[in-house]
DNA sequence: TATGAATGAGCCTTCATTCAT
DNA sequence: CATGAATGAAGGCTCATTCAT
């Protein structure tokens, strides 16, 4: 029935909502059952070991933000507005808003360097990370097409690295926005959106 | 005497070691000791919580790095040349010789975000986070001066920026490393060097 | 209607199986409903305590012996022949055939005297139980009728201790078949007939 | 120190208690603890797992039949009285003094059939019960060259089986004394010395 | 009536930390 | 000062049993 949906998604969603705040180690299982105000027992129905369960919230994070990229794709605008859009997609993760999701990703991240997860575990995981990999390939191809984007072959290469560190380095900074400044600093929205022109610029002429 | 010290050193060493391997949760404080080869009570007089022990292992961890930068400005080389060491040093991150305190480093992180540390105990973490940027900073001023390093006023911005992402996301990518490379591919070594080419080259006529 | 008979009858026979494979106590409710292709709820109301469905399954697993002896004490055969008859029944119980009974049998022996049973549980289980025993005395009986059998008062004591003996020890063998037999060794059906012989013959002429 | 061993001593004294009331299953690690005053996790630092415990309790009790069986050897009686000795050692059993550990025997060699334990757990366990066996097989054998002892070959098979069946149903009568005798009756004290006179003079003179 | 879903009580085990030598 | 021993609190997970459809 749709109940059992229901419950199943109350489970997650106070798994995430845990998780995030206290990170899966130091988030019991009772905790989470309390949280979804069910019984232990009906948590462990659903997910039978506690991996299952950070495997899933996690998932589900990642896969909720494949939709903000399709979204960007499937507009009408030309290859390099589509990348721009990308890249304030990725400045937003920042942003309170999506600030939990990148939390948990980053955690997950962490916690399968020092906890051997199963491979059939990590494949949809894989997958979902794949899928926002190929959009964005995809936005570079079109934009090369329809004259937008100019690169040389290799200016490809660098392009690819940056925007992979861009995107690694905005996540990381999401975790960061939880720690006193004086730590370690972030960059501030309008700093990121400099870099941001910059490199939409690299795109539009980088063989000048 | 200087056994203390010693006893010490062996004791954060072996920490170092397990919580780079198995993390901090994951690593239990007898196993410390044994792998130190001194009782767990012992253990426990030199660092009374194992958050002690933690913070201790991390600070240790990025102090150790401070050198590294330190010799790269005492040379006597042009601010753009001392940059250019820096962002080696900054790849060299990757190396497998590094990866175990980088390792650390993110693992803290994060640790930190989750777990509520006295802001005291962070403070020596702090300094040492500190004394790098600083070093960096003192080059590019150095580099204006020595004119190796043309930088307008908002460039200056973008460099900043830049210059933090392409850490960021370094130190993130040891982490990866551990990791398959399905999930999270890892930019090599040779496409982070085209990338120091081109931050270098952006230093040197930025306005262009 | 038959359905419902049916349906008691599977659930007791899956119950049966598991039972003797695992044990009583690591065997759950849910593992049988299972393997009787039942809802939980189902066996429930069937056996409404887990206890209802051990006393059940050991219950069937006596009476299904007693048939057996009937037929012996029905055939028209003499006293002696009919024991012999008997103590051959007891040491098929070692074969493949007979042993998961004998092993439930075994099992439901120690579990009682672990936790206690309602004396009513028990009422049908002494009735099996004694039906056989009286069957057995009833030969003797006839034997020395039929003056096969020759035995003075004292001997019949022994005789009975004997026998006594005789069945509890085989119905103990056939526990030890499913272990290494370093550890318990099982006397072989060979040897087993031997002492039949010798018993027997102390019936024919006891007090030769 | 001496206190260690008393610990573990004291520990496994209230484990075999309660295992012996209450069986193995039954009998927590946190009822064990409490027994014997320790916490749950000193009772886990001398006993990893609750079936090292287990194990311990149950070979301690074979071994402490041993020195019995030694006694009766070392005697300078005639092989056959030491036999007689070794009966009656058997019939002790069902006094009260030794339910305990007979009845703890007899629910670990259950327990075996159901739950599959290391090879190297029993290999003491085993190594108990061959001492006794081959102290009972020197016992025939001395018997035989001091002459008190006269058995044909095929009589020795006889008797090795028969002496086999005598020792493992009265180990199962022990468990029968707690039992309602209408369930299972239990030869008397008596009964049993009559089949000892019985097996005695079987070995007096089985030729016969 | 038949059943899947729900659940609290409880079990084994671990670990940071304290004690006593 | 160094240490092994001791421990309570807590965590993941199971299972007999009850609900609700």
């Amino acid at each position: 029935m749709v109940r059992k949906a229901e419950r199943r998604r109350s489970m997650i969603s106070a798994a995430r909502k845990l998780f995030a705040e206290y990170g899966f180690e130091n988030t019991t299982m009772q905790n989470i059952a309390d949280e979804a105000k069910v019984g232990v027992a009906t948590l462990f129905r659903y997910f039978p070991r506690k991996e299952d369960l950070i495997i899933e919230v996690v998932k589900e994070a990642i896969e909720q933000q494949v939709p903000r990229f399709e979204e960007i794709t499937q507009s009408n605008k030309t290859g390099i507005e589509k990348m721009e859009d990308v890249l304030t997609a990725y400045i937003d993760f920042i942003s309170e808003e999506y600030r939990e999701t990148t939390k948990l990703l980053e955690a997950f991240e962490l916690y399968i360097t020092f906890v051997p997860v199963e491979k059939s575990m990590l494949e949809e995981i894989e997958k979902a990370y794949g899928e926002i990999s190929s959009i964005v390939a995809e936005i570079v191809k079109e934009g090369k097409e329809d004259g937008s984007i100019q690169l040389s072959i290799s200016d490809e290469f660098v392009w690819n690295t940056i925007f992979s560190m861009f995107g690694t380095a905005v996540k990381k900074y999401t975790l960061y926005t939880f720690l006193p400044d004086t730590i370690l600093p972030v960059p501030s929205k309008e700093e990121l959106m400099m870099v941001k022109k910059f490199m939409i610029s690299f795109l539009k002429n980088s063989t000048q």
